[in-house]
DNA sequence: TCTTATTGACTAACTAGTCAGTCATTAATG
DNA sequence: CATTAATGACTGACTAGTTAGTCAATAAGA
């Protein structure tokens, strides 16, 4: 391995690390220390590379955060022609962006514990990907409304209700991980069937 | 104000401003000389009281789950002859218990938060609260459809997601604090009526 | 040989936990 | 009732340990 490919990959292989010590710990009990022996440097090598643990952290957890903000634009393309299709797409996208990887799962942790040091981190989260497709969401449940082909039901104002699923299997899984593993898709069809149809039965 | 009514007071003081200090920057972070002063007593004080920091950090996080404890006995008397009414039930707990101050709020946070330092703390949560009320759920929810009040919806094996948009309601609180506030209320009623009734329309 | 990535010992600052001492309150004594 | 002794809640200065951040020295490649 030369110099300059090592001097290449140590910026990712940092943030690697990083990303594993400080989702295992949080951003103050983590030591540079350890996320230093964990990419196979030493404290002073991150140093080269990030000028202190915030601007670190901050360009981990951006990071984790690009992917997912890059997607919302094909979202936006989205035609309020058929209530099922919609719905699905929504879903598809909330889970594959919120509960998808431990990559996703960690993201909301940190964002959630960190949310007092690092407020603009959510803030950023918030109005690239959140809002964004919250008001598209609200778009289309909306023009399905006028057309017929879904309810008028009060929860059409209430978005972040058709999100609720995914985001709470997230909370489920880093809150308990040792209760069983559930099955994403299944867990989206289930939520799916029951945003389409309801519980009480139908003629 | 006499020594011994002092005394009477100060573990609740000194576990109320522990709260505060906790749950505004993680267990980590946190000083314990910010405790004592915002509890108005020297760091001293603390150590009469509470051996340790994570020992006063537990008690605290325990005080904020006895409440919640106490009310799941009251819910596992529920009879399954009504769809609407089992489910409004289970719901209003859960909001009751999961979203409805900052107390449930922040406990919340504090077990995603500390759920590597103290395992235990979620484990407990888990078993005392979250584990019997789903089980009852599920029965409650087998029941009805057996009976044909609700349909045999694959949702029906995922009790979580009847609890989903509370906790999706208090993420959103505890990520996007600057978002306008969301009437606990509304939001129940409107998941209720989407679980029930679902998107689609009825004839 | 020269350049440059990396090291690791160092410091400066911070904080959990300790403990000898203070002082207001209460109880005992004359 | 007045004085003294005992109590125990509380203090705050101190120690010991930890860790973010620095920088002169080193080693490895061109």
């Amino acid at each position: 391995m030369t110099a300059r490919r090592r001097k290449a990959e140590r910026p990712g292989e940092i943030l690697e690390a990083a990303f594993e010590e400080f989702s295992k710990n949080g951003f103050a009990a983590t030591r540079l220390d350890d996320i230093a022996a964990r990419a196979n440097v030493t404290k002073g090598t991150i140093y080269v590379y990030y000028s202190n643990k915030e601007v670190l952290f901050e360009t981990m957890v951006r990071e984790l955060m690009t992917p997912v903000i890059a997607e919302v634009e094909a979202l936006m393309a989205m035609e309020a022609t058929d209530a099922e299709a919609v719905l699905r797409a929504f879903m598809k996208f909330i889970y594959a962006n919120v509960a998808a990887d431990r990559q996703c799962l960690e993201l909301m942790r940190l964002l959630l514990l960190e949310s007092e040091r690092f407020p603009h981190l959510s803030h950023e989260h918030f109005t690239q990907f959140v809002n964004p497709m919250q008001l598209k969401l609200q778009d289309c449940l909306n023009e399905l409304a006028d057309k017929g082909l879904i309810r008028k039901a009060p929860a059409l104002s209430l978005t972040d209700l058709i999100s609720g699923p995914a985001v709470a299997l997230n909370v489920w899984r880093l809150l308990f991980p040792f209760a069983g593993a559930i099955d994403t898709d299944e867990h989206m069809e289930a939520a799916l069937d029951l945003f389409l149809n309801g519980l009480l039965p139908r003629d």
